[in-house]
DNA sequence: GGGTTCCGGAACTGCCCAGTTCTGTATTAG
DNA sequence: CTAATACAGAACTGGGCAGTTCCGGAACCC
């Protein structure tokens, strides 16, 4: 990214105009936006470039191609993976869960993934970003959440973690993408309470 | 799709080279192949008349556009909708679920799906196919599946039907398109052995 | 045969978009 | 001031693909 001077000289100050830093995070939040109005597709540079009020040159100079922007933009983005330390433990699976849905930080995280879908299937480097943030961390989160129940013993005995880790994200991601539904408060709830409680508790 | 002649008159054949019928089904499989294989926007006009063994011309003496084809090819395509009356009763949920999994006639039904992605989001029509052949009529089967199981006595009192029916095609459609892994008889087998039955049943 | 329709295949048009280059301007160092 | 760099915006290049048109040939009716 940044260049490293191999030898220990001053780093001579250039002349000319510098570079304005803040259109690295303009670029981003555009292709950001974009990506979740239009999808990979309708993410075309001259947009991006044209909502971030700046050049298509300007975004060429900071990203060799689309690729690389798009991978930075997914990867940059706030709603960054959540971990098992950002969930206060509140004595229940079921508030664990409620405060994961209403702990977080963005909100139209499942407009970004599915419109990423396309390019995730024609492109190698989206598809591992899209997997690290998108499905990896999720399920792990899941099953950390629910290792967290059973050592209080809130689980069935007979619990299969994997399967039962992935069940939440398979249901949101299904609603939204698949079956083009909008994924509110209402049916998060109602998906923990008949489902996923059921479930791992047993009722 | 045929002509309809609004007087009774005896419809003169009208000479020259008939039209080669199998040619739609050539056309048709190419197109499903190819949807499959490559997705929507790989599947380009060239590349379904050049596996068809057709001219790019006779497709579009047949079809209007490439969404009229592709509508086309997903509902006359084979796996259409499964309705209960194909499902024998086993007499056990886990028996009804099984013979829908192994009774299947074809394979590759999540791969034309995925394919699908990128036209449904931006295709009403392709969607509106999408949503009945793939989402509508598996949410609803699971859903008599169910309640014949019901009608048993196999399931739990306060189960949510709907909820629990849309379960199996959200792992499935999420193990396949959002995780990119391969969906095979072991993971059915322990997604309905882990997940399906002991919420359904309360094991 | 003669007229008509379909065929495969190839050439062609028109559009869109990734990526590049140019133009005129603004900002900085010396 | 001059030289160097960044900027927005517009023009341009090149390739891919949907959809169209044309060609020579084959199949069919009379």
């Amino acid at each position: 990214m940044s260049n490293v001077e191999a030898t220990q000289a001053p780093v001579a100050r250039r002349p000319g105009r510098r570079r304005d830093d803040s259109k690295d995070d303009a670029i981003l939040a555009a292709a950001r936006e974009l990506l979740a109005e239009r999808g990979y597709d309708g993410m075309t540079m001259d947009a991006v470039a044209e909502r971030a009020g700046a050049g298509k040159a300007t975004v060429y100079r900071r990203w060799a191609s689309k690729v690389q922007l798009t991978v930075d933009a997914v990867v940059c983005g706030p709603g960054s993976p959540m971990s098992i330390g950002d969930v206060p433990d509140t004595g229940t699976l079921r508030g664990d869960l409620l405060s994961v849905r209403f702990g977080r930080k963005s909100s139209d995280q499942s407009e970004l993934m599915a419109g990423l879908m396309s390019a995730v299937r024609e492109n190698p480097e989206v598809a591992a970003v899209f997997q690290e943030q998108f499905v990896r961390s999720r399920v792990a989160l899941m099953r950390e959440i629910l290792e967290r129940a059973q050592a209080r013993g809130e689980l069935r005995a007979d619990i299969d973690l994997d399967m039962v880790a992935a069940v939440a994200p398979a249901m949101i991601s299904y609603r939204k993408m698949v079956a083009g539904q909008h994924v509110d408060d209402e049916f998060v709830v109602r998906m923990i309470d008949t489902v996923i409680l059921p479930l791992a508790t047993g009722a």
